[in-house]
DNA sequence: ACTATAATTGCAAGCGGTTGCATTGTGCTT
DNA sequence: AAGCACAATGCAACCGCTTGCAATTATAGT
């Protein structure tokens, strides 16, 4: 492996002159360049990267830890969308993504900080919005730049997150299908540990609240993201007999395809008979018969933010604490529709 | 930033001693290891990664340079499961993997090289099976470990892949239809430019030779792995009227999803009048309505597989070439039946 | 108590670039 | 021809951690 010295010995100049040369910042003879540069293509020399992040702290990545805290997380489109999303920007800036796995919450954690306290990226994008207090507070201690995509629960000033308002949304949601007649609708969350199942329950609470309508503890399901966990929640409730929900918001879309096989089997009619609700826009909600009516949730746009709040802080080396919500959008198809009488 | 100078000085030690008792390896009296550990405490000391690497030349981490060649590349399940096989081993061994993104094969090779010739990593897995002859040439010519996913067209003793025997099993796949009752078949390849598309189409035409039906180029179609790709290639097929296939395989899930949307708008009936089958068992296959008979490639298994090869090269410092196959599983669901007479 | 040997710890030279400052060289000005 | 500004290099000290080897204990053997 040729080093700068190697190159520099072979062109008769100093190393500090290749340096220069290769950074392309300085001004160099075109001469010596040129000498340079044959040198360094005779011995094949790559600038070292490592040695570069040393010199100049600085690595040109920006990381994050992917958390597999529930089987079928990559069957889910989060993962894949927040890393479409990442690379698009980076690229375009000419920085790298390191991705950390782990499998579960307490690893999740520890791999971040040890990303974090290593220097090993600029920034850090952090996904897990379980992540309690202690830990954006330790995060904010650190000077390593970070974002959230989801905003953590406490209220912080100088914390930048990217989120979309659950809440909101998901009332919206509910109040479609009760718009559409439906009084008994069933709530099928993620995990209930998981922040946002809780500003999605509050959301569904909300929309009920506000048509009057009394919640009820039976519509109430946790399918942990998974196309079983949609599955099974229809079966427990489909047994409710004529008390049984008329509709189902599902906290993603695997959750609601998962309603939606459990319904076929119970030939049960969608949306004749129960309208469902998915979220996210997964790709296969639109080749599901019928097309599945969802919450599109831009994650991938959500993490073109926050990589581009990042890249932002890690290069202007200002660190504007940026708090957004971006829009959701209710992508009517087929799988909802009028209460049957 | 605390600097292991730091610590030593606190604890009263060498930096040397200081460096040991991090690294657990070498023997340091309990009394100095507990002084150390209790000034590193106090300074919120966390090695430099970057640092060691310099030093040690290892950087814990591999690589892997994602290119969106394809519009919906992200959309395919694909990237997410070579991702979660990735992570899984790596997560294992103490590594982290390096993503770059690109955005043609040219920035592909590039960065690539860069990531190569920069000493970012340890070892690369190598996604692009467009990679041509003197691209893997060069790839040899470094010293860094890498392995293929997806096999080269040329032979080479001394580069590892690992990859599914694309012929053999698209071969067996048409066979099936054959078998099935079905002579007019077609072919929804995905970009014509890709290794792997000429592997299924001789395999396609194996099938064909050896049950002596005559090869049609009319049934010959591409739809770059998109979706739309398989719609319209039905639109175009259809057209042929009492000539028309009545057997669709696709060379990935998301076309043949495409291909049933478009046989559901021409009220064409799946299976019942044509059979369709995909590849991959992407998570929607079995969402979808019926149910996609696809060819399953371990894709998640091919991963493990090659960061495995990388991890014990890198570590073992050996370098064993390892060059295997796979095993695909032909997943009869419920989109393929009997030829209609 | 006094070596012989083993266990710890210190020293210093790397690993491969970067960069502020000093030095040399070149072209102009007057 | 001397003086000066400015461009192009060279010098050397880092960036923070590792590690072979030497020096300094501590432990053991007699």
């Amino acid at each position: 492996m040729a080093t700068i010295r190697d190159v520099a010995a072979r062109a008769g100049v100093n190393p500090s002159t290749v340096s220069r040369a290769f950074s392309g910042q300085a001004k160099i003879s075109e001469q010596t360049r040129r000498r340079i540069f044959v040198a360094a293509e005779e011995l094949n020399f790559h600038p070292n990267a490592i040695a570069r992040s040393l010199s100049v702290r600085r690595t040109q990545t920006i990381a994050i830890v992917v958390p597999h805290i529930f089987p079928g997380y990559f069957e889910d489109s989060f993962f894949p969308q927040v890393m479409r999303g990442l690379l698009e920007v980076v690229y375009q800036h000419g920085f790298r993504v390191l991705v950390g796995g782990s499998n579960s919450h307490e690893d999740n954690i520890t791999q971040t900080f040890q990303i974090l306290g290593s220097q090993q990226a600029d920034g850090i994008v952090v996904l897990s919005n379980r992540l309690d207090v202690d830990t954006v507070g330790a995060l904010r201690k650190q000077k390593m730049p970070f974002v959230l995509v989801g905003r953590p629960l406490a209220h912080y000033a100088d914390v930048s997150w990217v989120d979309v308002d659950n809440e909101r949304y998901t009332q919206m949601t509910v109040a479609y299908l009760i718009q559409q007649g439906h009084q008994r609708i069933a709530f099928v969350g993620g995990d209930p540990e998981v922040a946002v199942t809780h500003e999605r329950l509050n959301g569904y609470y909300a929309a009920l609240d506000a048509a009057g309508i009394c919640r009820h503890p039976e519509w109430i399901d946790y399918g942990y993201f998974a196309e079983a966990g949609g599955y099974t929640a229809v079966q427990r409730l489909g047994r409710l007999g004529k008390a049984a929900p008329t509709a189902y918001y599902a906290a993603n879309d695997l959750m609601a395809i998962g309603v939606m096989r459990a319904l076929r089997t119970m030939q049960i009619a969608v949306p004749g008979e129960v309208s469902v609700i998915g979220t996210n826009d997964a790709p296969e909600s639109l080749h599901v018969v019928p097309a599945l009516t969802t919450l599109r949730v831009p994650y991938a746009e959500m993490a073109v933010l926050a990589a581009e709040i990042l890249i932002t802080a890690i290069t202007k080396s200002e660190r504007p604490s940026v708090q957004r919500y971006l829009d959701c959008e209710l992508l009517i198809r087929d799988s909802t529709g009028p209460l049957s009488t």
